[in-house]
This record gives C-alpha cells, sequence and structure tokens, in this order.
DNA sequence: GTATCGTTTACGGTTTCCCGTAAGGAATTG
DNA sequence: CAATTCCTTACGGGAAACCGTAAACGATAC
C-alpha cells in the first residue's frame, strides 16, 4: 500500500476524480499539483526532508498558460523526477492512445503502470494501484494488443524537416538551398525526393498530400 | 436554476467530476449515463412523463465498446435530443479543442455552452451553469478568439470533398471520374483546379500540401 | 428564337514533380 | 592504394499539376 502520492494533472475535472479513486481505495496522504515543475519541487523537497512520495500519477500533456514551466510534459517530468528518486512508482493517466508513445513509457522511462483516460478509466486506476503495490506493472489487454500490432514507421529528424517544409508550401525544388543554407545534410534534390518516396513507400502512400494528412493526424508536426 | 440534468459522459473520471461541480453548484437532481443511445432514451422518457431535463451535458467522442450503440457522437445526440425536447439546453464537455469543430456546435446545433476539457475545467463549468440559468451562451475568451482567426475562409462541403480526397491520395486527374460516379457536380478537372485554386488564393497559400495541413489544424478534416 | 450572363468544361503550353539510372565521394577493408 | 560498399548528387525522360484562354452549356430575359 501507498502512504505518500503526488499527483500532477492539469485538468481540475481529472485531478479531483484521481484524488477520488485515490480515497476509495484506501490511501489518505496524497498530494496535487497542477503544473510539472510544481511536482518536481514537491519531489524533490519530499526526498530532502526524507519522507519521499512512493507514487506519482502524471499527466503527459500540460497545457501551457500564463504561468512559464521548465518542464512542460509528462514525459520530462518522469525522467527528471527519476534522475532525483530512482525508486519511485509512476503510473501515467492520460487520454493518449498511440501505441507508439505508449510502448516508449514504458521502455525507455521504465514507468509502472498506464492507464488511458476513457470508459472505465476510474476502474481500471484502482486496478493500477492494485498492480502497483504488489510490484507489478499494469497496462490494460486492449492496449497491450495495440502496441503489439502497431507497426509504424519511425519519423527522423531530417523527416519531420522535409514534411514540415512541405506543409509550409515550400517546393520541392526549393528545398535544397534551404537545406544548404541550414547546414542540414543530405540536401541534394534527390536526396530529398529518395527520402520522401522512402517515407511514403513505408507508410503504404503515394501522394504528398497524404503524407501531410498523416503526419498532421498522429501529430509529428 | 436548474431542476433535472442529464450528464452523457463515457469517461468514468469526467462523469465524477461534472457530477461533482453540479452538487458544489447547488444542482440535486441529476442524473449520469455512459452511452448515447441511454441518454436519448432518458429524455425521451421524461419528456413522455411530462418531467424533462432542463440541460443535457454531454461529451463529443464516445469510445466504442462490446456494447453497440446507434448514436455514436455526442452530436449526433444533440440532434436527436433536439428533435424530441427543442427547448432543452445543451453544454458540451469535451477535449476538442479545433475552432471549426466547436463552431459548427453552436452555428448547426445551437449549443448554448462549450466548455473544454482543459486547466481549469471546473471552474468553466460552474460559469457555463452561471450563464446557461441566466439565458446566455457560454464560451471562453481564449477558444472565441481561436475561432475568429480560423475563420477566414467558410468551406463549403464540395471543397472538403476535394480535400479529402486528395489527403486520401487520390490524384488531382482522377478526381473527376470519382466525382462523375457519385454524381458530384462540377466534375470537370478544369473546375476542380478552379476551385482549388480559389481555395487556396483565399487563405494565401500556393500548395496542396499546406492546404492539407490548414485544414487538420483547424479539423475541417 | 436569340441575346446575354454566368458557370462548366476542354485544350495547350509551361512548370513542377516523379522516378530510374548513373556518376561522384567518403569511409572501410584487404 | 585499389576494391567495396554505402551514401549523396546529377541528369533526363515522362507524368502530373498549374494556369490562362477559349469553347460549350444552361438559365434567364427580351
Amino acid at each position: 500500500m501507498f502512504e505518500k502520492v503526488l499527483i500532477a494533472e492539469d485538468h481540475e475535472s481529472s485531478n479531483i476524480s484521481i484524488r477520488k479513486s485515490l480515497e476509495d481505495f484506501g490511501v489518505a496522504g496524497n498530494d496535487y499539483v497542477y503544473y510539472c515543475d510544481d511536482a518536481l519541487s514537491r519531489i524533490s523537497h519530499a526526498v530532502k526532508c526524507n519522507s519521499p512520495y512512493d507514487l506519482l500519477i502524471t499527466d503527459l500533456s500540460f497545457d501551457e498558460d500564463d504561468t512559464p514551466q521548465k518542464i512542460s510534459s509528462g514525459s520530462e517530468l518522469i525522467k527528471a523526477v527519476k534522475a532525483l528518486q530512482p525508486g519511485i512508482k509512476v503510473l501515467v493517466f492520460s487520454a493518449e492512445s498511440k501505441p507508439a508513445i505508449i510502448d516508449q513509457l514504458f521502455k525507455d522511462l521504465d514507468i509502472d503502470a498506464y492507464v488511458r483516460k476513457a470508459r472505465r478509466d476510474v476502474t481500471e486506476l484502482k486496478l493500477a494501484f492494485e498492480a502497483i503495490s504488489n510490484k507489478k506493472k499494469y497496462l490494460s489487454a486492449e492496449l497491450r494488443n495495440s502496441i503489439q500490432q502497431s507497426n509504424t514507421y519511425e519519423f527522423k529528424e531530417y523527416d519531420i524537416v522535409l514534411i514540415t517544409l512541405l506543409s509550409n508550401g515550400m517546393l520541392q525544388k526549393n528545398i535544397p538551398v534551404y537545406l544548404k543554407k541550414k547546414q542540414i545534410k543530405p540536401f541534394g534534390l534527390s536526396s530529398i525526393e529518395k527520402r520522401l518516396n522512402y517515407i511514403k513507400e513505408a507508410l503504404n502512400f503515394t501522394k504528398n498530400e497524404q503524407l501531410i494528412a498523416f503526419c498532421k493526424d498522429i501529430g509529428v508536426i
């Protein structure tokens, strides 16, 4: 069972529900914050006071507002927190449904549970608490499946540059001069054509328009 | 003040928070459902019993699951509900942030308030309750701005068809046969080229890629 | 009927894109 | 220092898109 839990969630409504499900689960000592920076300083302070948190519950995306933040996303927060307190358990609670992104959380950030904001999310939160307190990981069967099936193309930074330029209306034949100016290699028109072709082939697309639409959908541009 | 409120929201966590903010606002009589079909039958029943709901609070997107639904989205639900009970007030509570979509809700479905699931959403919910009970509409200043900015060009249905086809990878020169088959006029290649040119000119774009990116951003495709 | 106006379609020249092939360069290996 | 391999760039022919102009069509008015 957890003694101290920290909730980092910017949406008031979600924040309330997380707190409520923690209470239902029998966890009394929980704190909540609406900003990543606040979360990190709480963790840091708790570690210094020798009363560290057992569990961090965090969203992935945090809205920007008039309070500028050093840390602006859940994954950055997790990275920073684990640097301070490697043993802390982490539960991510987010609306994100893209398999590739969720997969990375477990692999790169070694999180302990992922619960998607969805139909039975509160029920799942409790299952996740249960699992973590038994030193297990938690991911719903549904999401586990979609991760296995997902074999999306992994966009490199170079790809994003090209696609962004196209989406800004630059003529393909003018991209070489831009890349040369920015010292991005390769800058030959042929290389650019080849790369775009390669991407489209990998995704089974034929036209740039399709690619742009796809990238907008999955959020890489 | 409202006497009877119905909440249609599939996410357990959001559902809980909406109920809580209604209570805080002093509304005792609220019902909640997790499916659109349930919502419609509740409304229908209440109308028949001569004790109709004053307010419907609904999400826009509902996850599919193993319980197949006739109505699968909030906007369909609103349409069906208004057919039964034209006078009912409607508050949409959703994570959707695309200006075009939110704008349509007010214009086409004549909703009374839109609150985005975001940082201070519970506070906004209460402001929206307040506004509606004073027979006013509610939309946050932030969203009002983004709607004004994105409304530089009004997309017709024909435009959407063309842009969607392009974003699906169809060659421009093949669009005429498609339109002819679907009996959409005009279908001449020249007309298509002219129309696309007209749209791009209006938005100050030069390339299709730019147009696709823009439409994805504001949510018309 | 014919004149007029606006819209739709057809056509042709130019530009851009697409795509295969080959040449140039750098790093690696024997 | 060749030989190789891999990556980058150059080139050229053909396809598609772009763009202006003119012809065809349809509705309306006279």
